[in-house]
Order: C-alpha cells, then structure tokens, then sequence
DNA sequence: TCATTTAGTGAGTAATCACTTACTAATATA
DNA sequence: TATATTAGTAAGTGATTACTCACTAAATGA
C-alpha cells in the first residue's frame, strides 16, 4: 500500500468515526504515519482529501446501481434496490456514514438513496400500475434509508430479516 | 429574553445548521451578543451547553411521547405514533436535528425514534396480533425514521402525504 | 444596610488548527 | 547520463480553538 493509500485509508476511517470537522490533519498523518505535509501534496486541502473519499464511495456503488437502474422488469427492479443493502461490504460502511451524514452539514445535499433511485422506482411502479407512484417510491426509500441509517450505527446490525419483510410486503418473495 | 437564553438560541441555530464542532464559542458568543467568558459561567463547557440543549429538546417532545405510551387501544397508539410528525413544531426541529446528527458521531448512541419507541410500538403489534411483532415495529420505526430526516434536511419539505399513505398502509385512517 | 452571590466583561492563555516552505531522495523520461 | 518531475519530510506560519482570570456591576437576602 502507498503512502497515498494508507492517507485515504486512514482519513476514511477518522472522518466516518469521528466526523469530518473532528478529525485534524495531524492526526491523520500521526495514524498513517506520514508526514502531515503529504496530505497536502497529494489532496491540495482537507477538503480536496474528503471530496476525493466521496468520489473514491460513489465510484464503488455506481456500477450496481446503475444494473438495477438497466433492469427492465419492474418486479426485478424494486426487489433489487430492497436487496442492495445485504450487497453492501462491510468495508465500504464508511464510505456511506460519510456520504448519510455528510447530508447533516451546511449546505449538504440531500440524504440517502432518494436522490439516487427515486426516479427508477417512480418509473418501476408506475409500470406496476401503483397509482401513487411518487408516494409509493418515496416511502420506499425512506424505509430503506431508515433501514441503512441502523446498518451504518449500529454495530453487527444484520439488515437481512428487514430486507425479507420488505420483500414480503411487496410480493417480492 | 435573558442573555442566557439567548446563549441557548444562538447555539442552537448554529449547532444545528454548521454542526457541533463545527461551530466556535466565539461564533456563538457574536450571534448572541454577549462576551466568550458567559458561555463558560453558565454552561461550564462546550460540552456542557450541548447536553443542556439536548436535555431541553428531550424534555419538549416527551409530554406528547408519554401520551402516546399512555394509550391503552393499540390502533390509537400505532396511529398516533405514525401522526407525531404532524405535530412537531417548525422551531423544535433543530433540536431534532441535533438529536439525529449526534447519533453519526462517535460513541454516539443508537439513533432515531428506535430507542424511544420499539417497545410501546412492539406491545401494540402484539395486542393486534402480528406474528413477527419486532420485525413489524421496526419497520414502521424505520420508515418514520427516514420520514423525518427527510423532514429536518429538506426545506419545506411537507410530510403529510407520506403519513397518510403510512395510516392508510396499516389500515388505520 | 451591608455582605454575598450572581451576571457579565475584556484581555488574556496554551494548544491546536489547516496549511506553507525549503529542502532532500527517489523515480521517471529524454 | 543528464534533467525534470514526483514523493516525502521537518520545521515552521498566522489564525483560531476552548477555556481562564481578574475584575466590575447588579441583584439578593439577612
């Protein structure tokens, strides 16, 4: 591992831990064991270190969320987004704390998976013939969200017999 | 209104838009107006003025949470947990907002209504006759969670479609 | 009335903050 | 091989941090 790669594996710990306004530059450095000055060689800035975690998050989900978007039966569909949280690694937990509590900050977008998949299940029960569409989609999403939120703070939190009522409730099982 | 409760204000508003670390004594002590060292004779420390606020932000929502737990008809209890968004006021949101964001941060404990509500809520799935009773509540706690961080991150956001499609899903409006 | 407590301030404190600079060592490229 | 770029460090920088201290003014109570 580089050391570039120890800086953003370390930072991705401390600030999914202790938060990003929690977490200085020195201690950082101190747990990767660099020099402090080599975060700002590499990243620029704090900042620039935190938007190229995001970036490092959002590239990892990107691929299975965008099957699920290409999918074609509806049913598949849905029952892919309520299965997509028992896909998640546990080593990429932090990068979703950073990413649900980021949307807590000032001037945080959104939270959580609406912004990412309402569209696709808006478009899924549509098909389904749901009349509600929009509502329907949304509170799928919030159960989901509320169901991730438990995944990412509480510890062993397994999601698995939730993602199974949900399906149920769906006929999706 | 005393400079006290101005501190309280202040610290509040700012708590919870910038966040808690994000936010100086000094900052606090130019919205309110008054000199750095008041905030210390008051509150002690930083420390000390957060746990103030959110012991004051417990104590606004418990009245209407020990009514519900009160409740002897299960379907009133389920329904009037489901109803609890409809209720909190505008200016008490950041106090939720507070509440929700410390929940992300380390030792941080369990986050959302889970903790204040899976037992009054498991009991009345019980009396109705649900099979998987834990499972039941806490989905429902899971969607309201998602429901209301939606709520305190989305400006304006409205939930009373989302609470009605809830009630009308438990057969309850 | 007089002593004590409380409210409030302004000017500090050491420590820590994100970040810079001047520099060396290694590596790549022509 | 000569040159330029990159990786890496140690020792700083001024600004900001939470917090303290010595002090005054006002309120309170016997």
């Amino acid at each position: 591992m580089t050391k570039k790669e120890l800086i953003l594996k370390k930072s991705l710990e401390l600030f999914s831990s202790k938060g990003f306004k929690a977490t200085s530059t020195k201690s950082i450095a101190d747990a990767a064991e660099v020099s402090e000055g080599l975060i700002f060689k590499h990243f620029k800035s704090k900042d620039g270190l935190l938007s190229e975690l995001l970036k490092i998050g959002a590239s990892k989900s990107t691929p299975e969320i965008e099957k699920i978007k290409n999918s074609n039966d509806p049913k598949d569909m849905i029952s892919s987004c309520i299965r997509l949280f028992l896909n998640i690694k546990k080593e990429d937990y932090p990068y979703w704390r950073l990413y649900y509590a980021s949307g807590f900050e000032d001037n945080g977008q959104t939270i959580g998976l609406e912004p990412i998949l309402k569209k696709t299940v808006m478009d899924a029960f549509k098909k389904l013939g749901f009349v509600k569409k929009e509502l329907e989609a949304e509170l799928l999403l919030n159960s989901l969200d509320g169901l991730m939120i438990k995944m990412l703070t509480i510890n062993n939190y397994n999601p698995e017999p939730q993602v199974n009522l949900i399906l149920k409730k769906y006929r999706l099982s």
